[in-house]
DNA sequence: AAATACCTTCCAGTCGACTAGAAGGTGGCG
DNA sequence: CGCCACCTTCTAGTCGACTGGAAGGTATTT
C-alpha cells in the first residue's frame, strides 16, 4: 500500500501522514526497492484511532503518549484511562469557562441594544463599550 | 505616563504593549523629548476593554475591528452588537462541540474501565483503544 | 563615575497542526 | 518517446498572541 493510497483510504493527505511520520505518531513504514512507502493495511486502524482521539480534542502529543504506552505492550489502559480523565477534566473546565464567556457576551449584547444608537456618535465614549466594564 | 506605567497600570507587559501598537489595536502614542512613548491616562480604558473584551474570547482583530470602528465614529452599536452576536453564536457551537467530545470521552473511559486490564498485555490491539472505534 | 532601571528598535522564537513549493526521481500508458 | 500522476526530500510559511534577547540610549541615585 503505498501512501497516496492510505491517503485515499483515510482521508488524510500524503503531506499529513508524511508529517506524522515526522513527529513519531506514526511508525516509519516499509520500503519499496524504488524507496516508495510501503504500508501494512493495519496502519488504517491506527490512523483511525488517530482521527476519533483528536476528534474528541487530544492533542497528537496525547494520541501519541497513548500509542507509545500501547507499542511498548505496558499496561496501557490504566495509563490510557488516567490520560483521558484529566483530558476529560480539562473539557469541563472549558465548558466551564465558554459559559462564563456566554453570560458575558449576553450582557454586553443586552446592555448594547437598550442604548439608543445616536448616543454612538460620541467618538470618545462609545455606550456599548463603556457599558461593557461591568 | 510612560510605558512602563500604564504596565503596571493595567497589568500588560511594555512587550504586549508595543506589540498592540505594532498590529494596530492601540494609537502611536505621543513621544518625549528623549523618543520615549508617552501616553494619554485614557489610554488606560482602551486597555480595559480590550482586555475585558479578550475575556469574553473575542480576538484581537475582532476587538480592533469594534475600536476600529468606534475610533471613526461610525454608528458603532450596530456593528457591534452584531460582531457580539456572531461571536455568541460561534460560543454557543464551542459548547456544543465540546459536549459532544464529553460525552466520548466518557464512553472511552468506561469502556476501557470494564475491560480486565490483562488483555491489554497484546501490543498489537489493546483494547482501550480498539473499544474506541464507536 | 558607576550602577541600576528604564527606555528604544529590530529580529527571532514559541506552540500546534499542518500546508506550500522547489527540485528531482519513478511508473505506467499511448 | 513523451506525458502525467505519483513518489522522494528539504525548506519555509501559516495563524494568534505574545515573549526573549541583542544592542544601544537615558534618567536617577549613590
Amino acid at each position: 500500500m503505498k501512501i497516496g493510497e492510505l491517503a485515499n483510504e483515510t482521508g488524510l493527505s500524503t503531506k499529513t501522514i508524511r508529517y506524522y511520520e515526522d513527529i513519531g505518531i506514526l511508525p516509519e513504514p516499509g520500503r519499496q526497492a524504488n524507496g516508495y512507502r510501503s504500508y501494512n493495511p493495519s496502519i488504517i486502524d491506527r490512523v483511525g484511532f488517530i482521527k476519533d482521539a483528536q476528534a474528541s480534542g487530544l492533542s497528537l502529543v496525547e494520541i501519541q503518549i497513548i500509542l507509545e504506552l500501547r507499542d511498548e505492550g505496558e499496561s496501557t489502559c490504566e495509563h490510557t484511562v488516567r490520560l483521558l480523565e484529566s483530558h476529560l477534566e480539562a473539557v469541563e473546565h472549558q465548558i466551564i469557562d465558554l459559559h462564563r464567556t456566554k453570560a458575558q457576551l449576553q450582557k454586553m449584547i443586552i446592555k448594547a441594544k437598550a442604548l439608543d444608537p445616536a448616543d454612538c456618535q460620541n467618538p470618545n465614549r462609545c455606550q456599548t463599550i463603556s457599558a461593557t466594564h461591568l
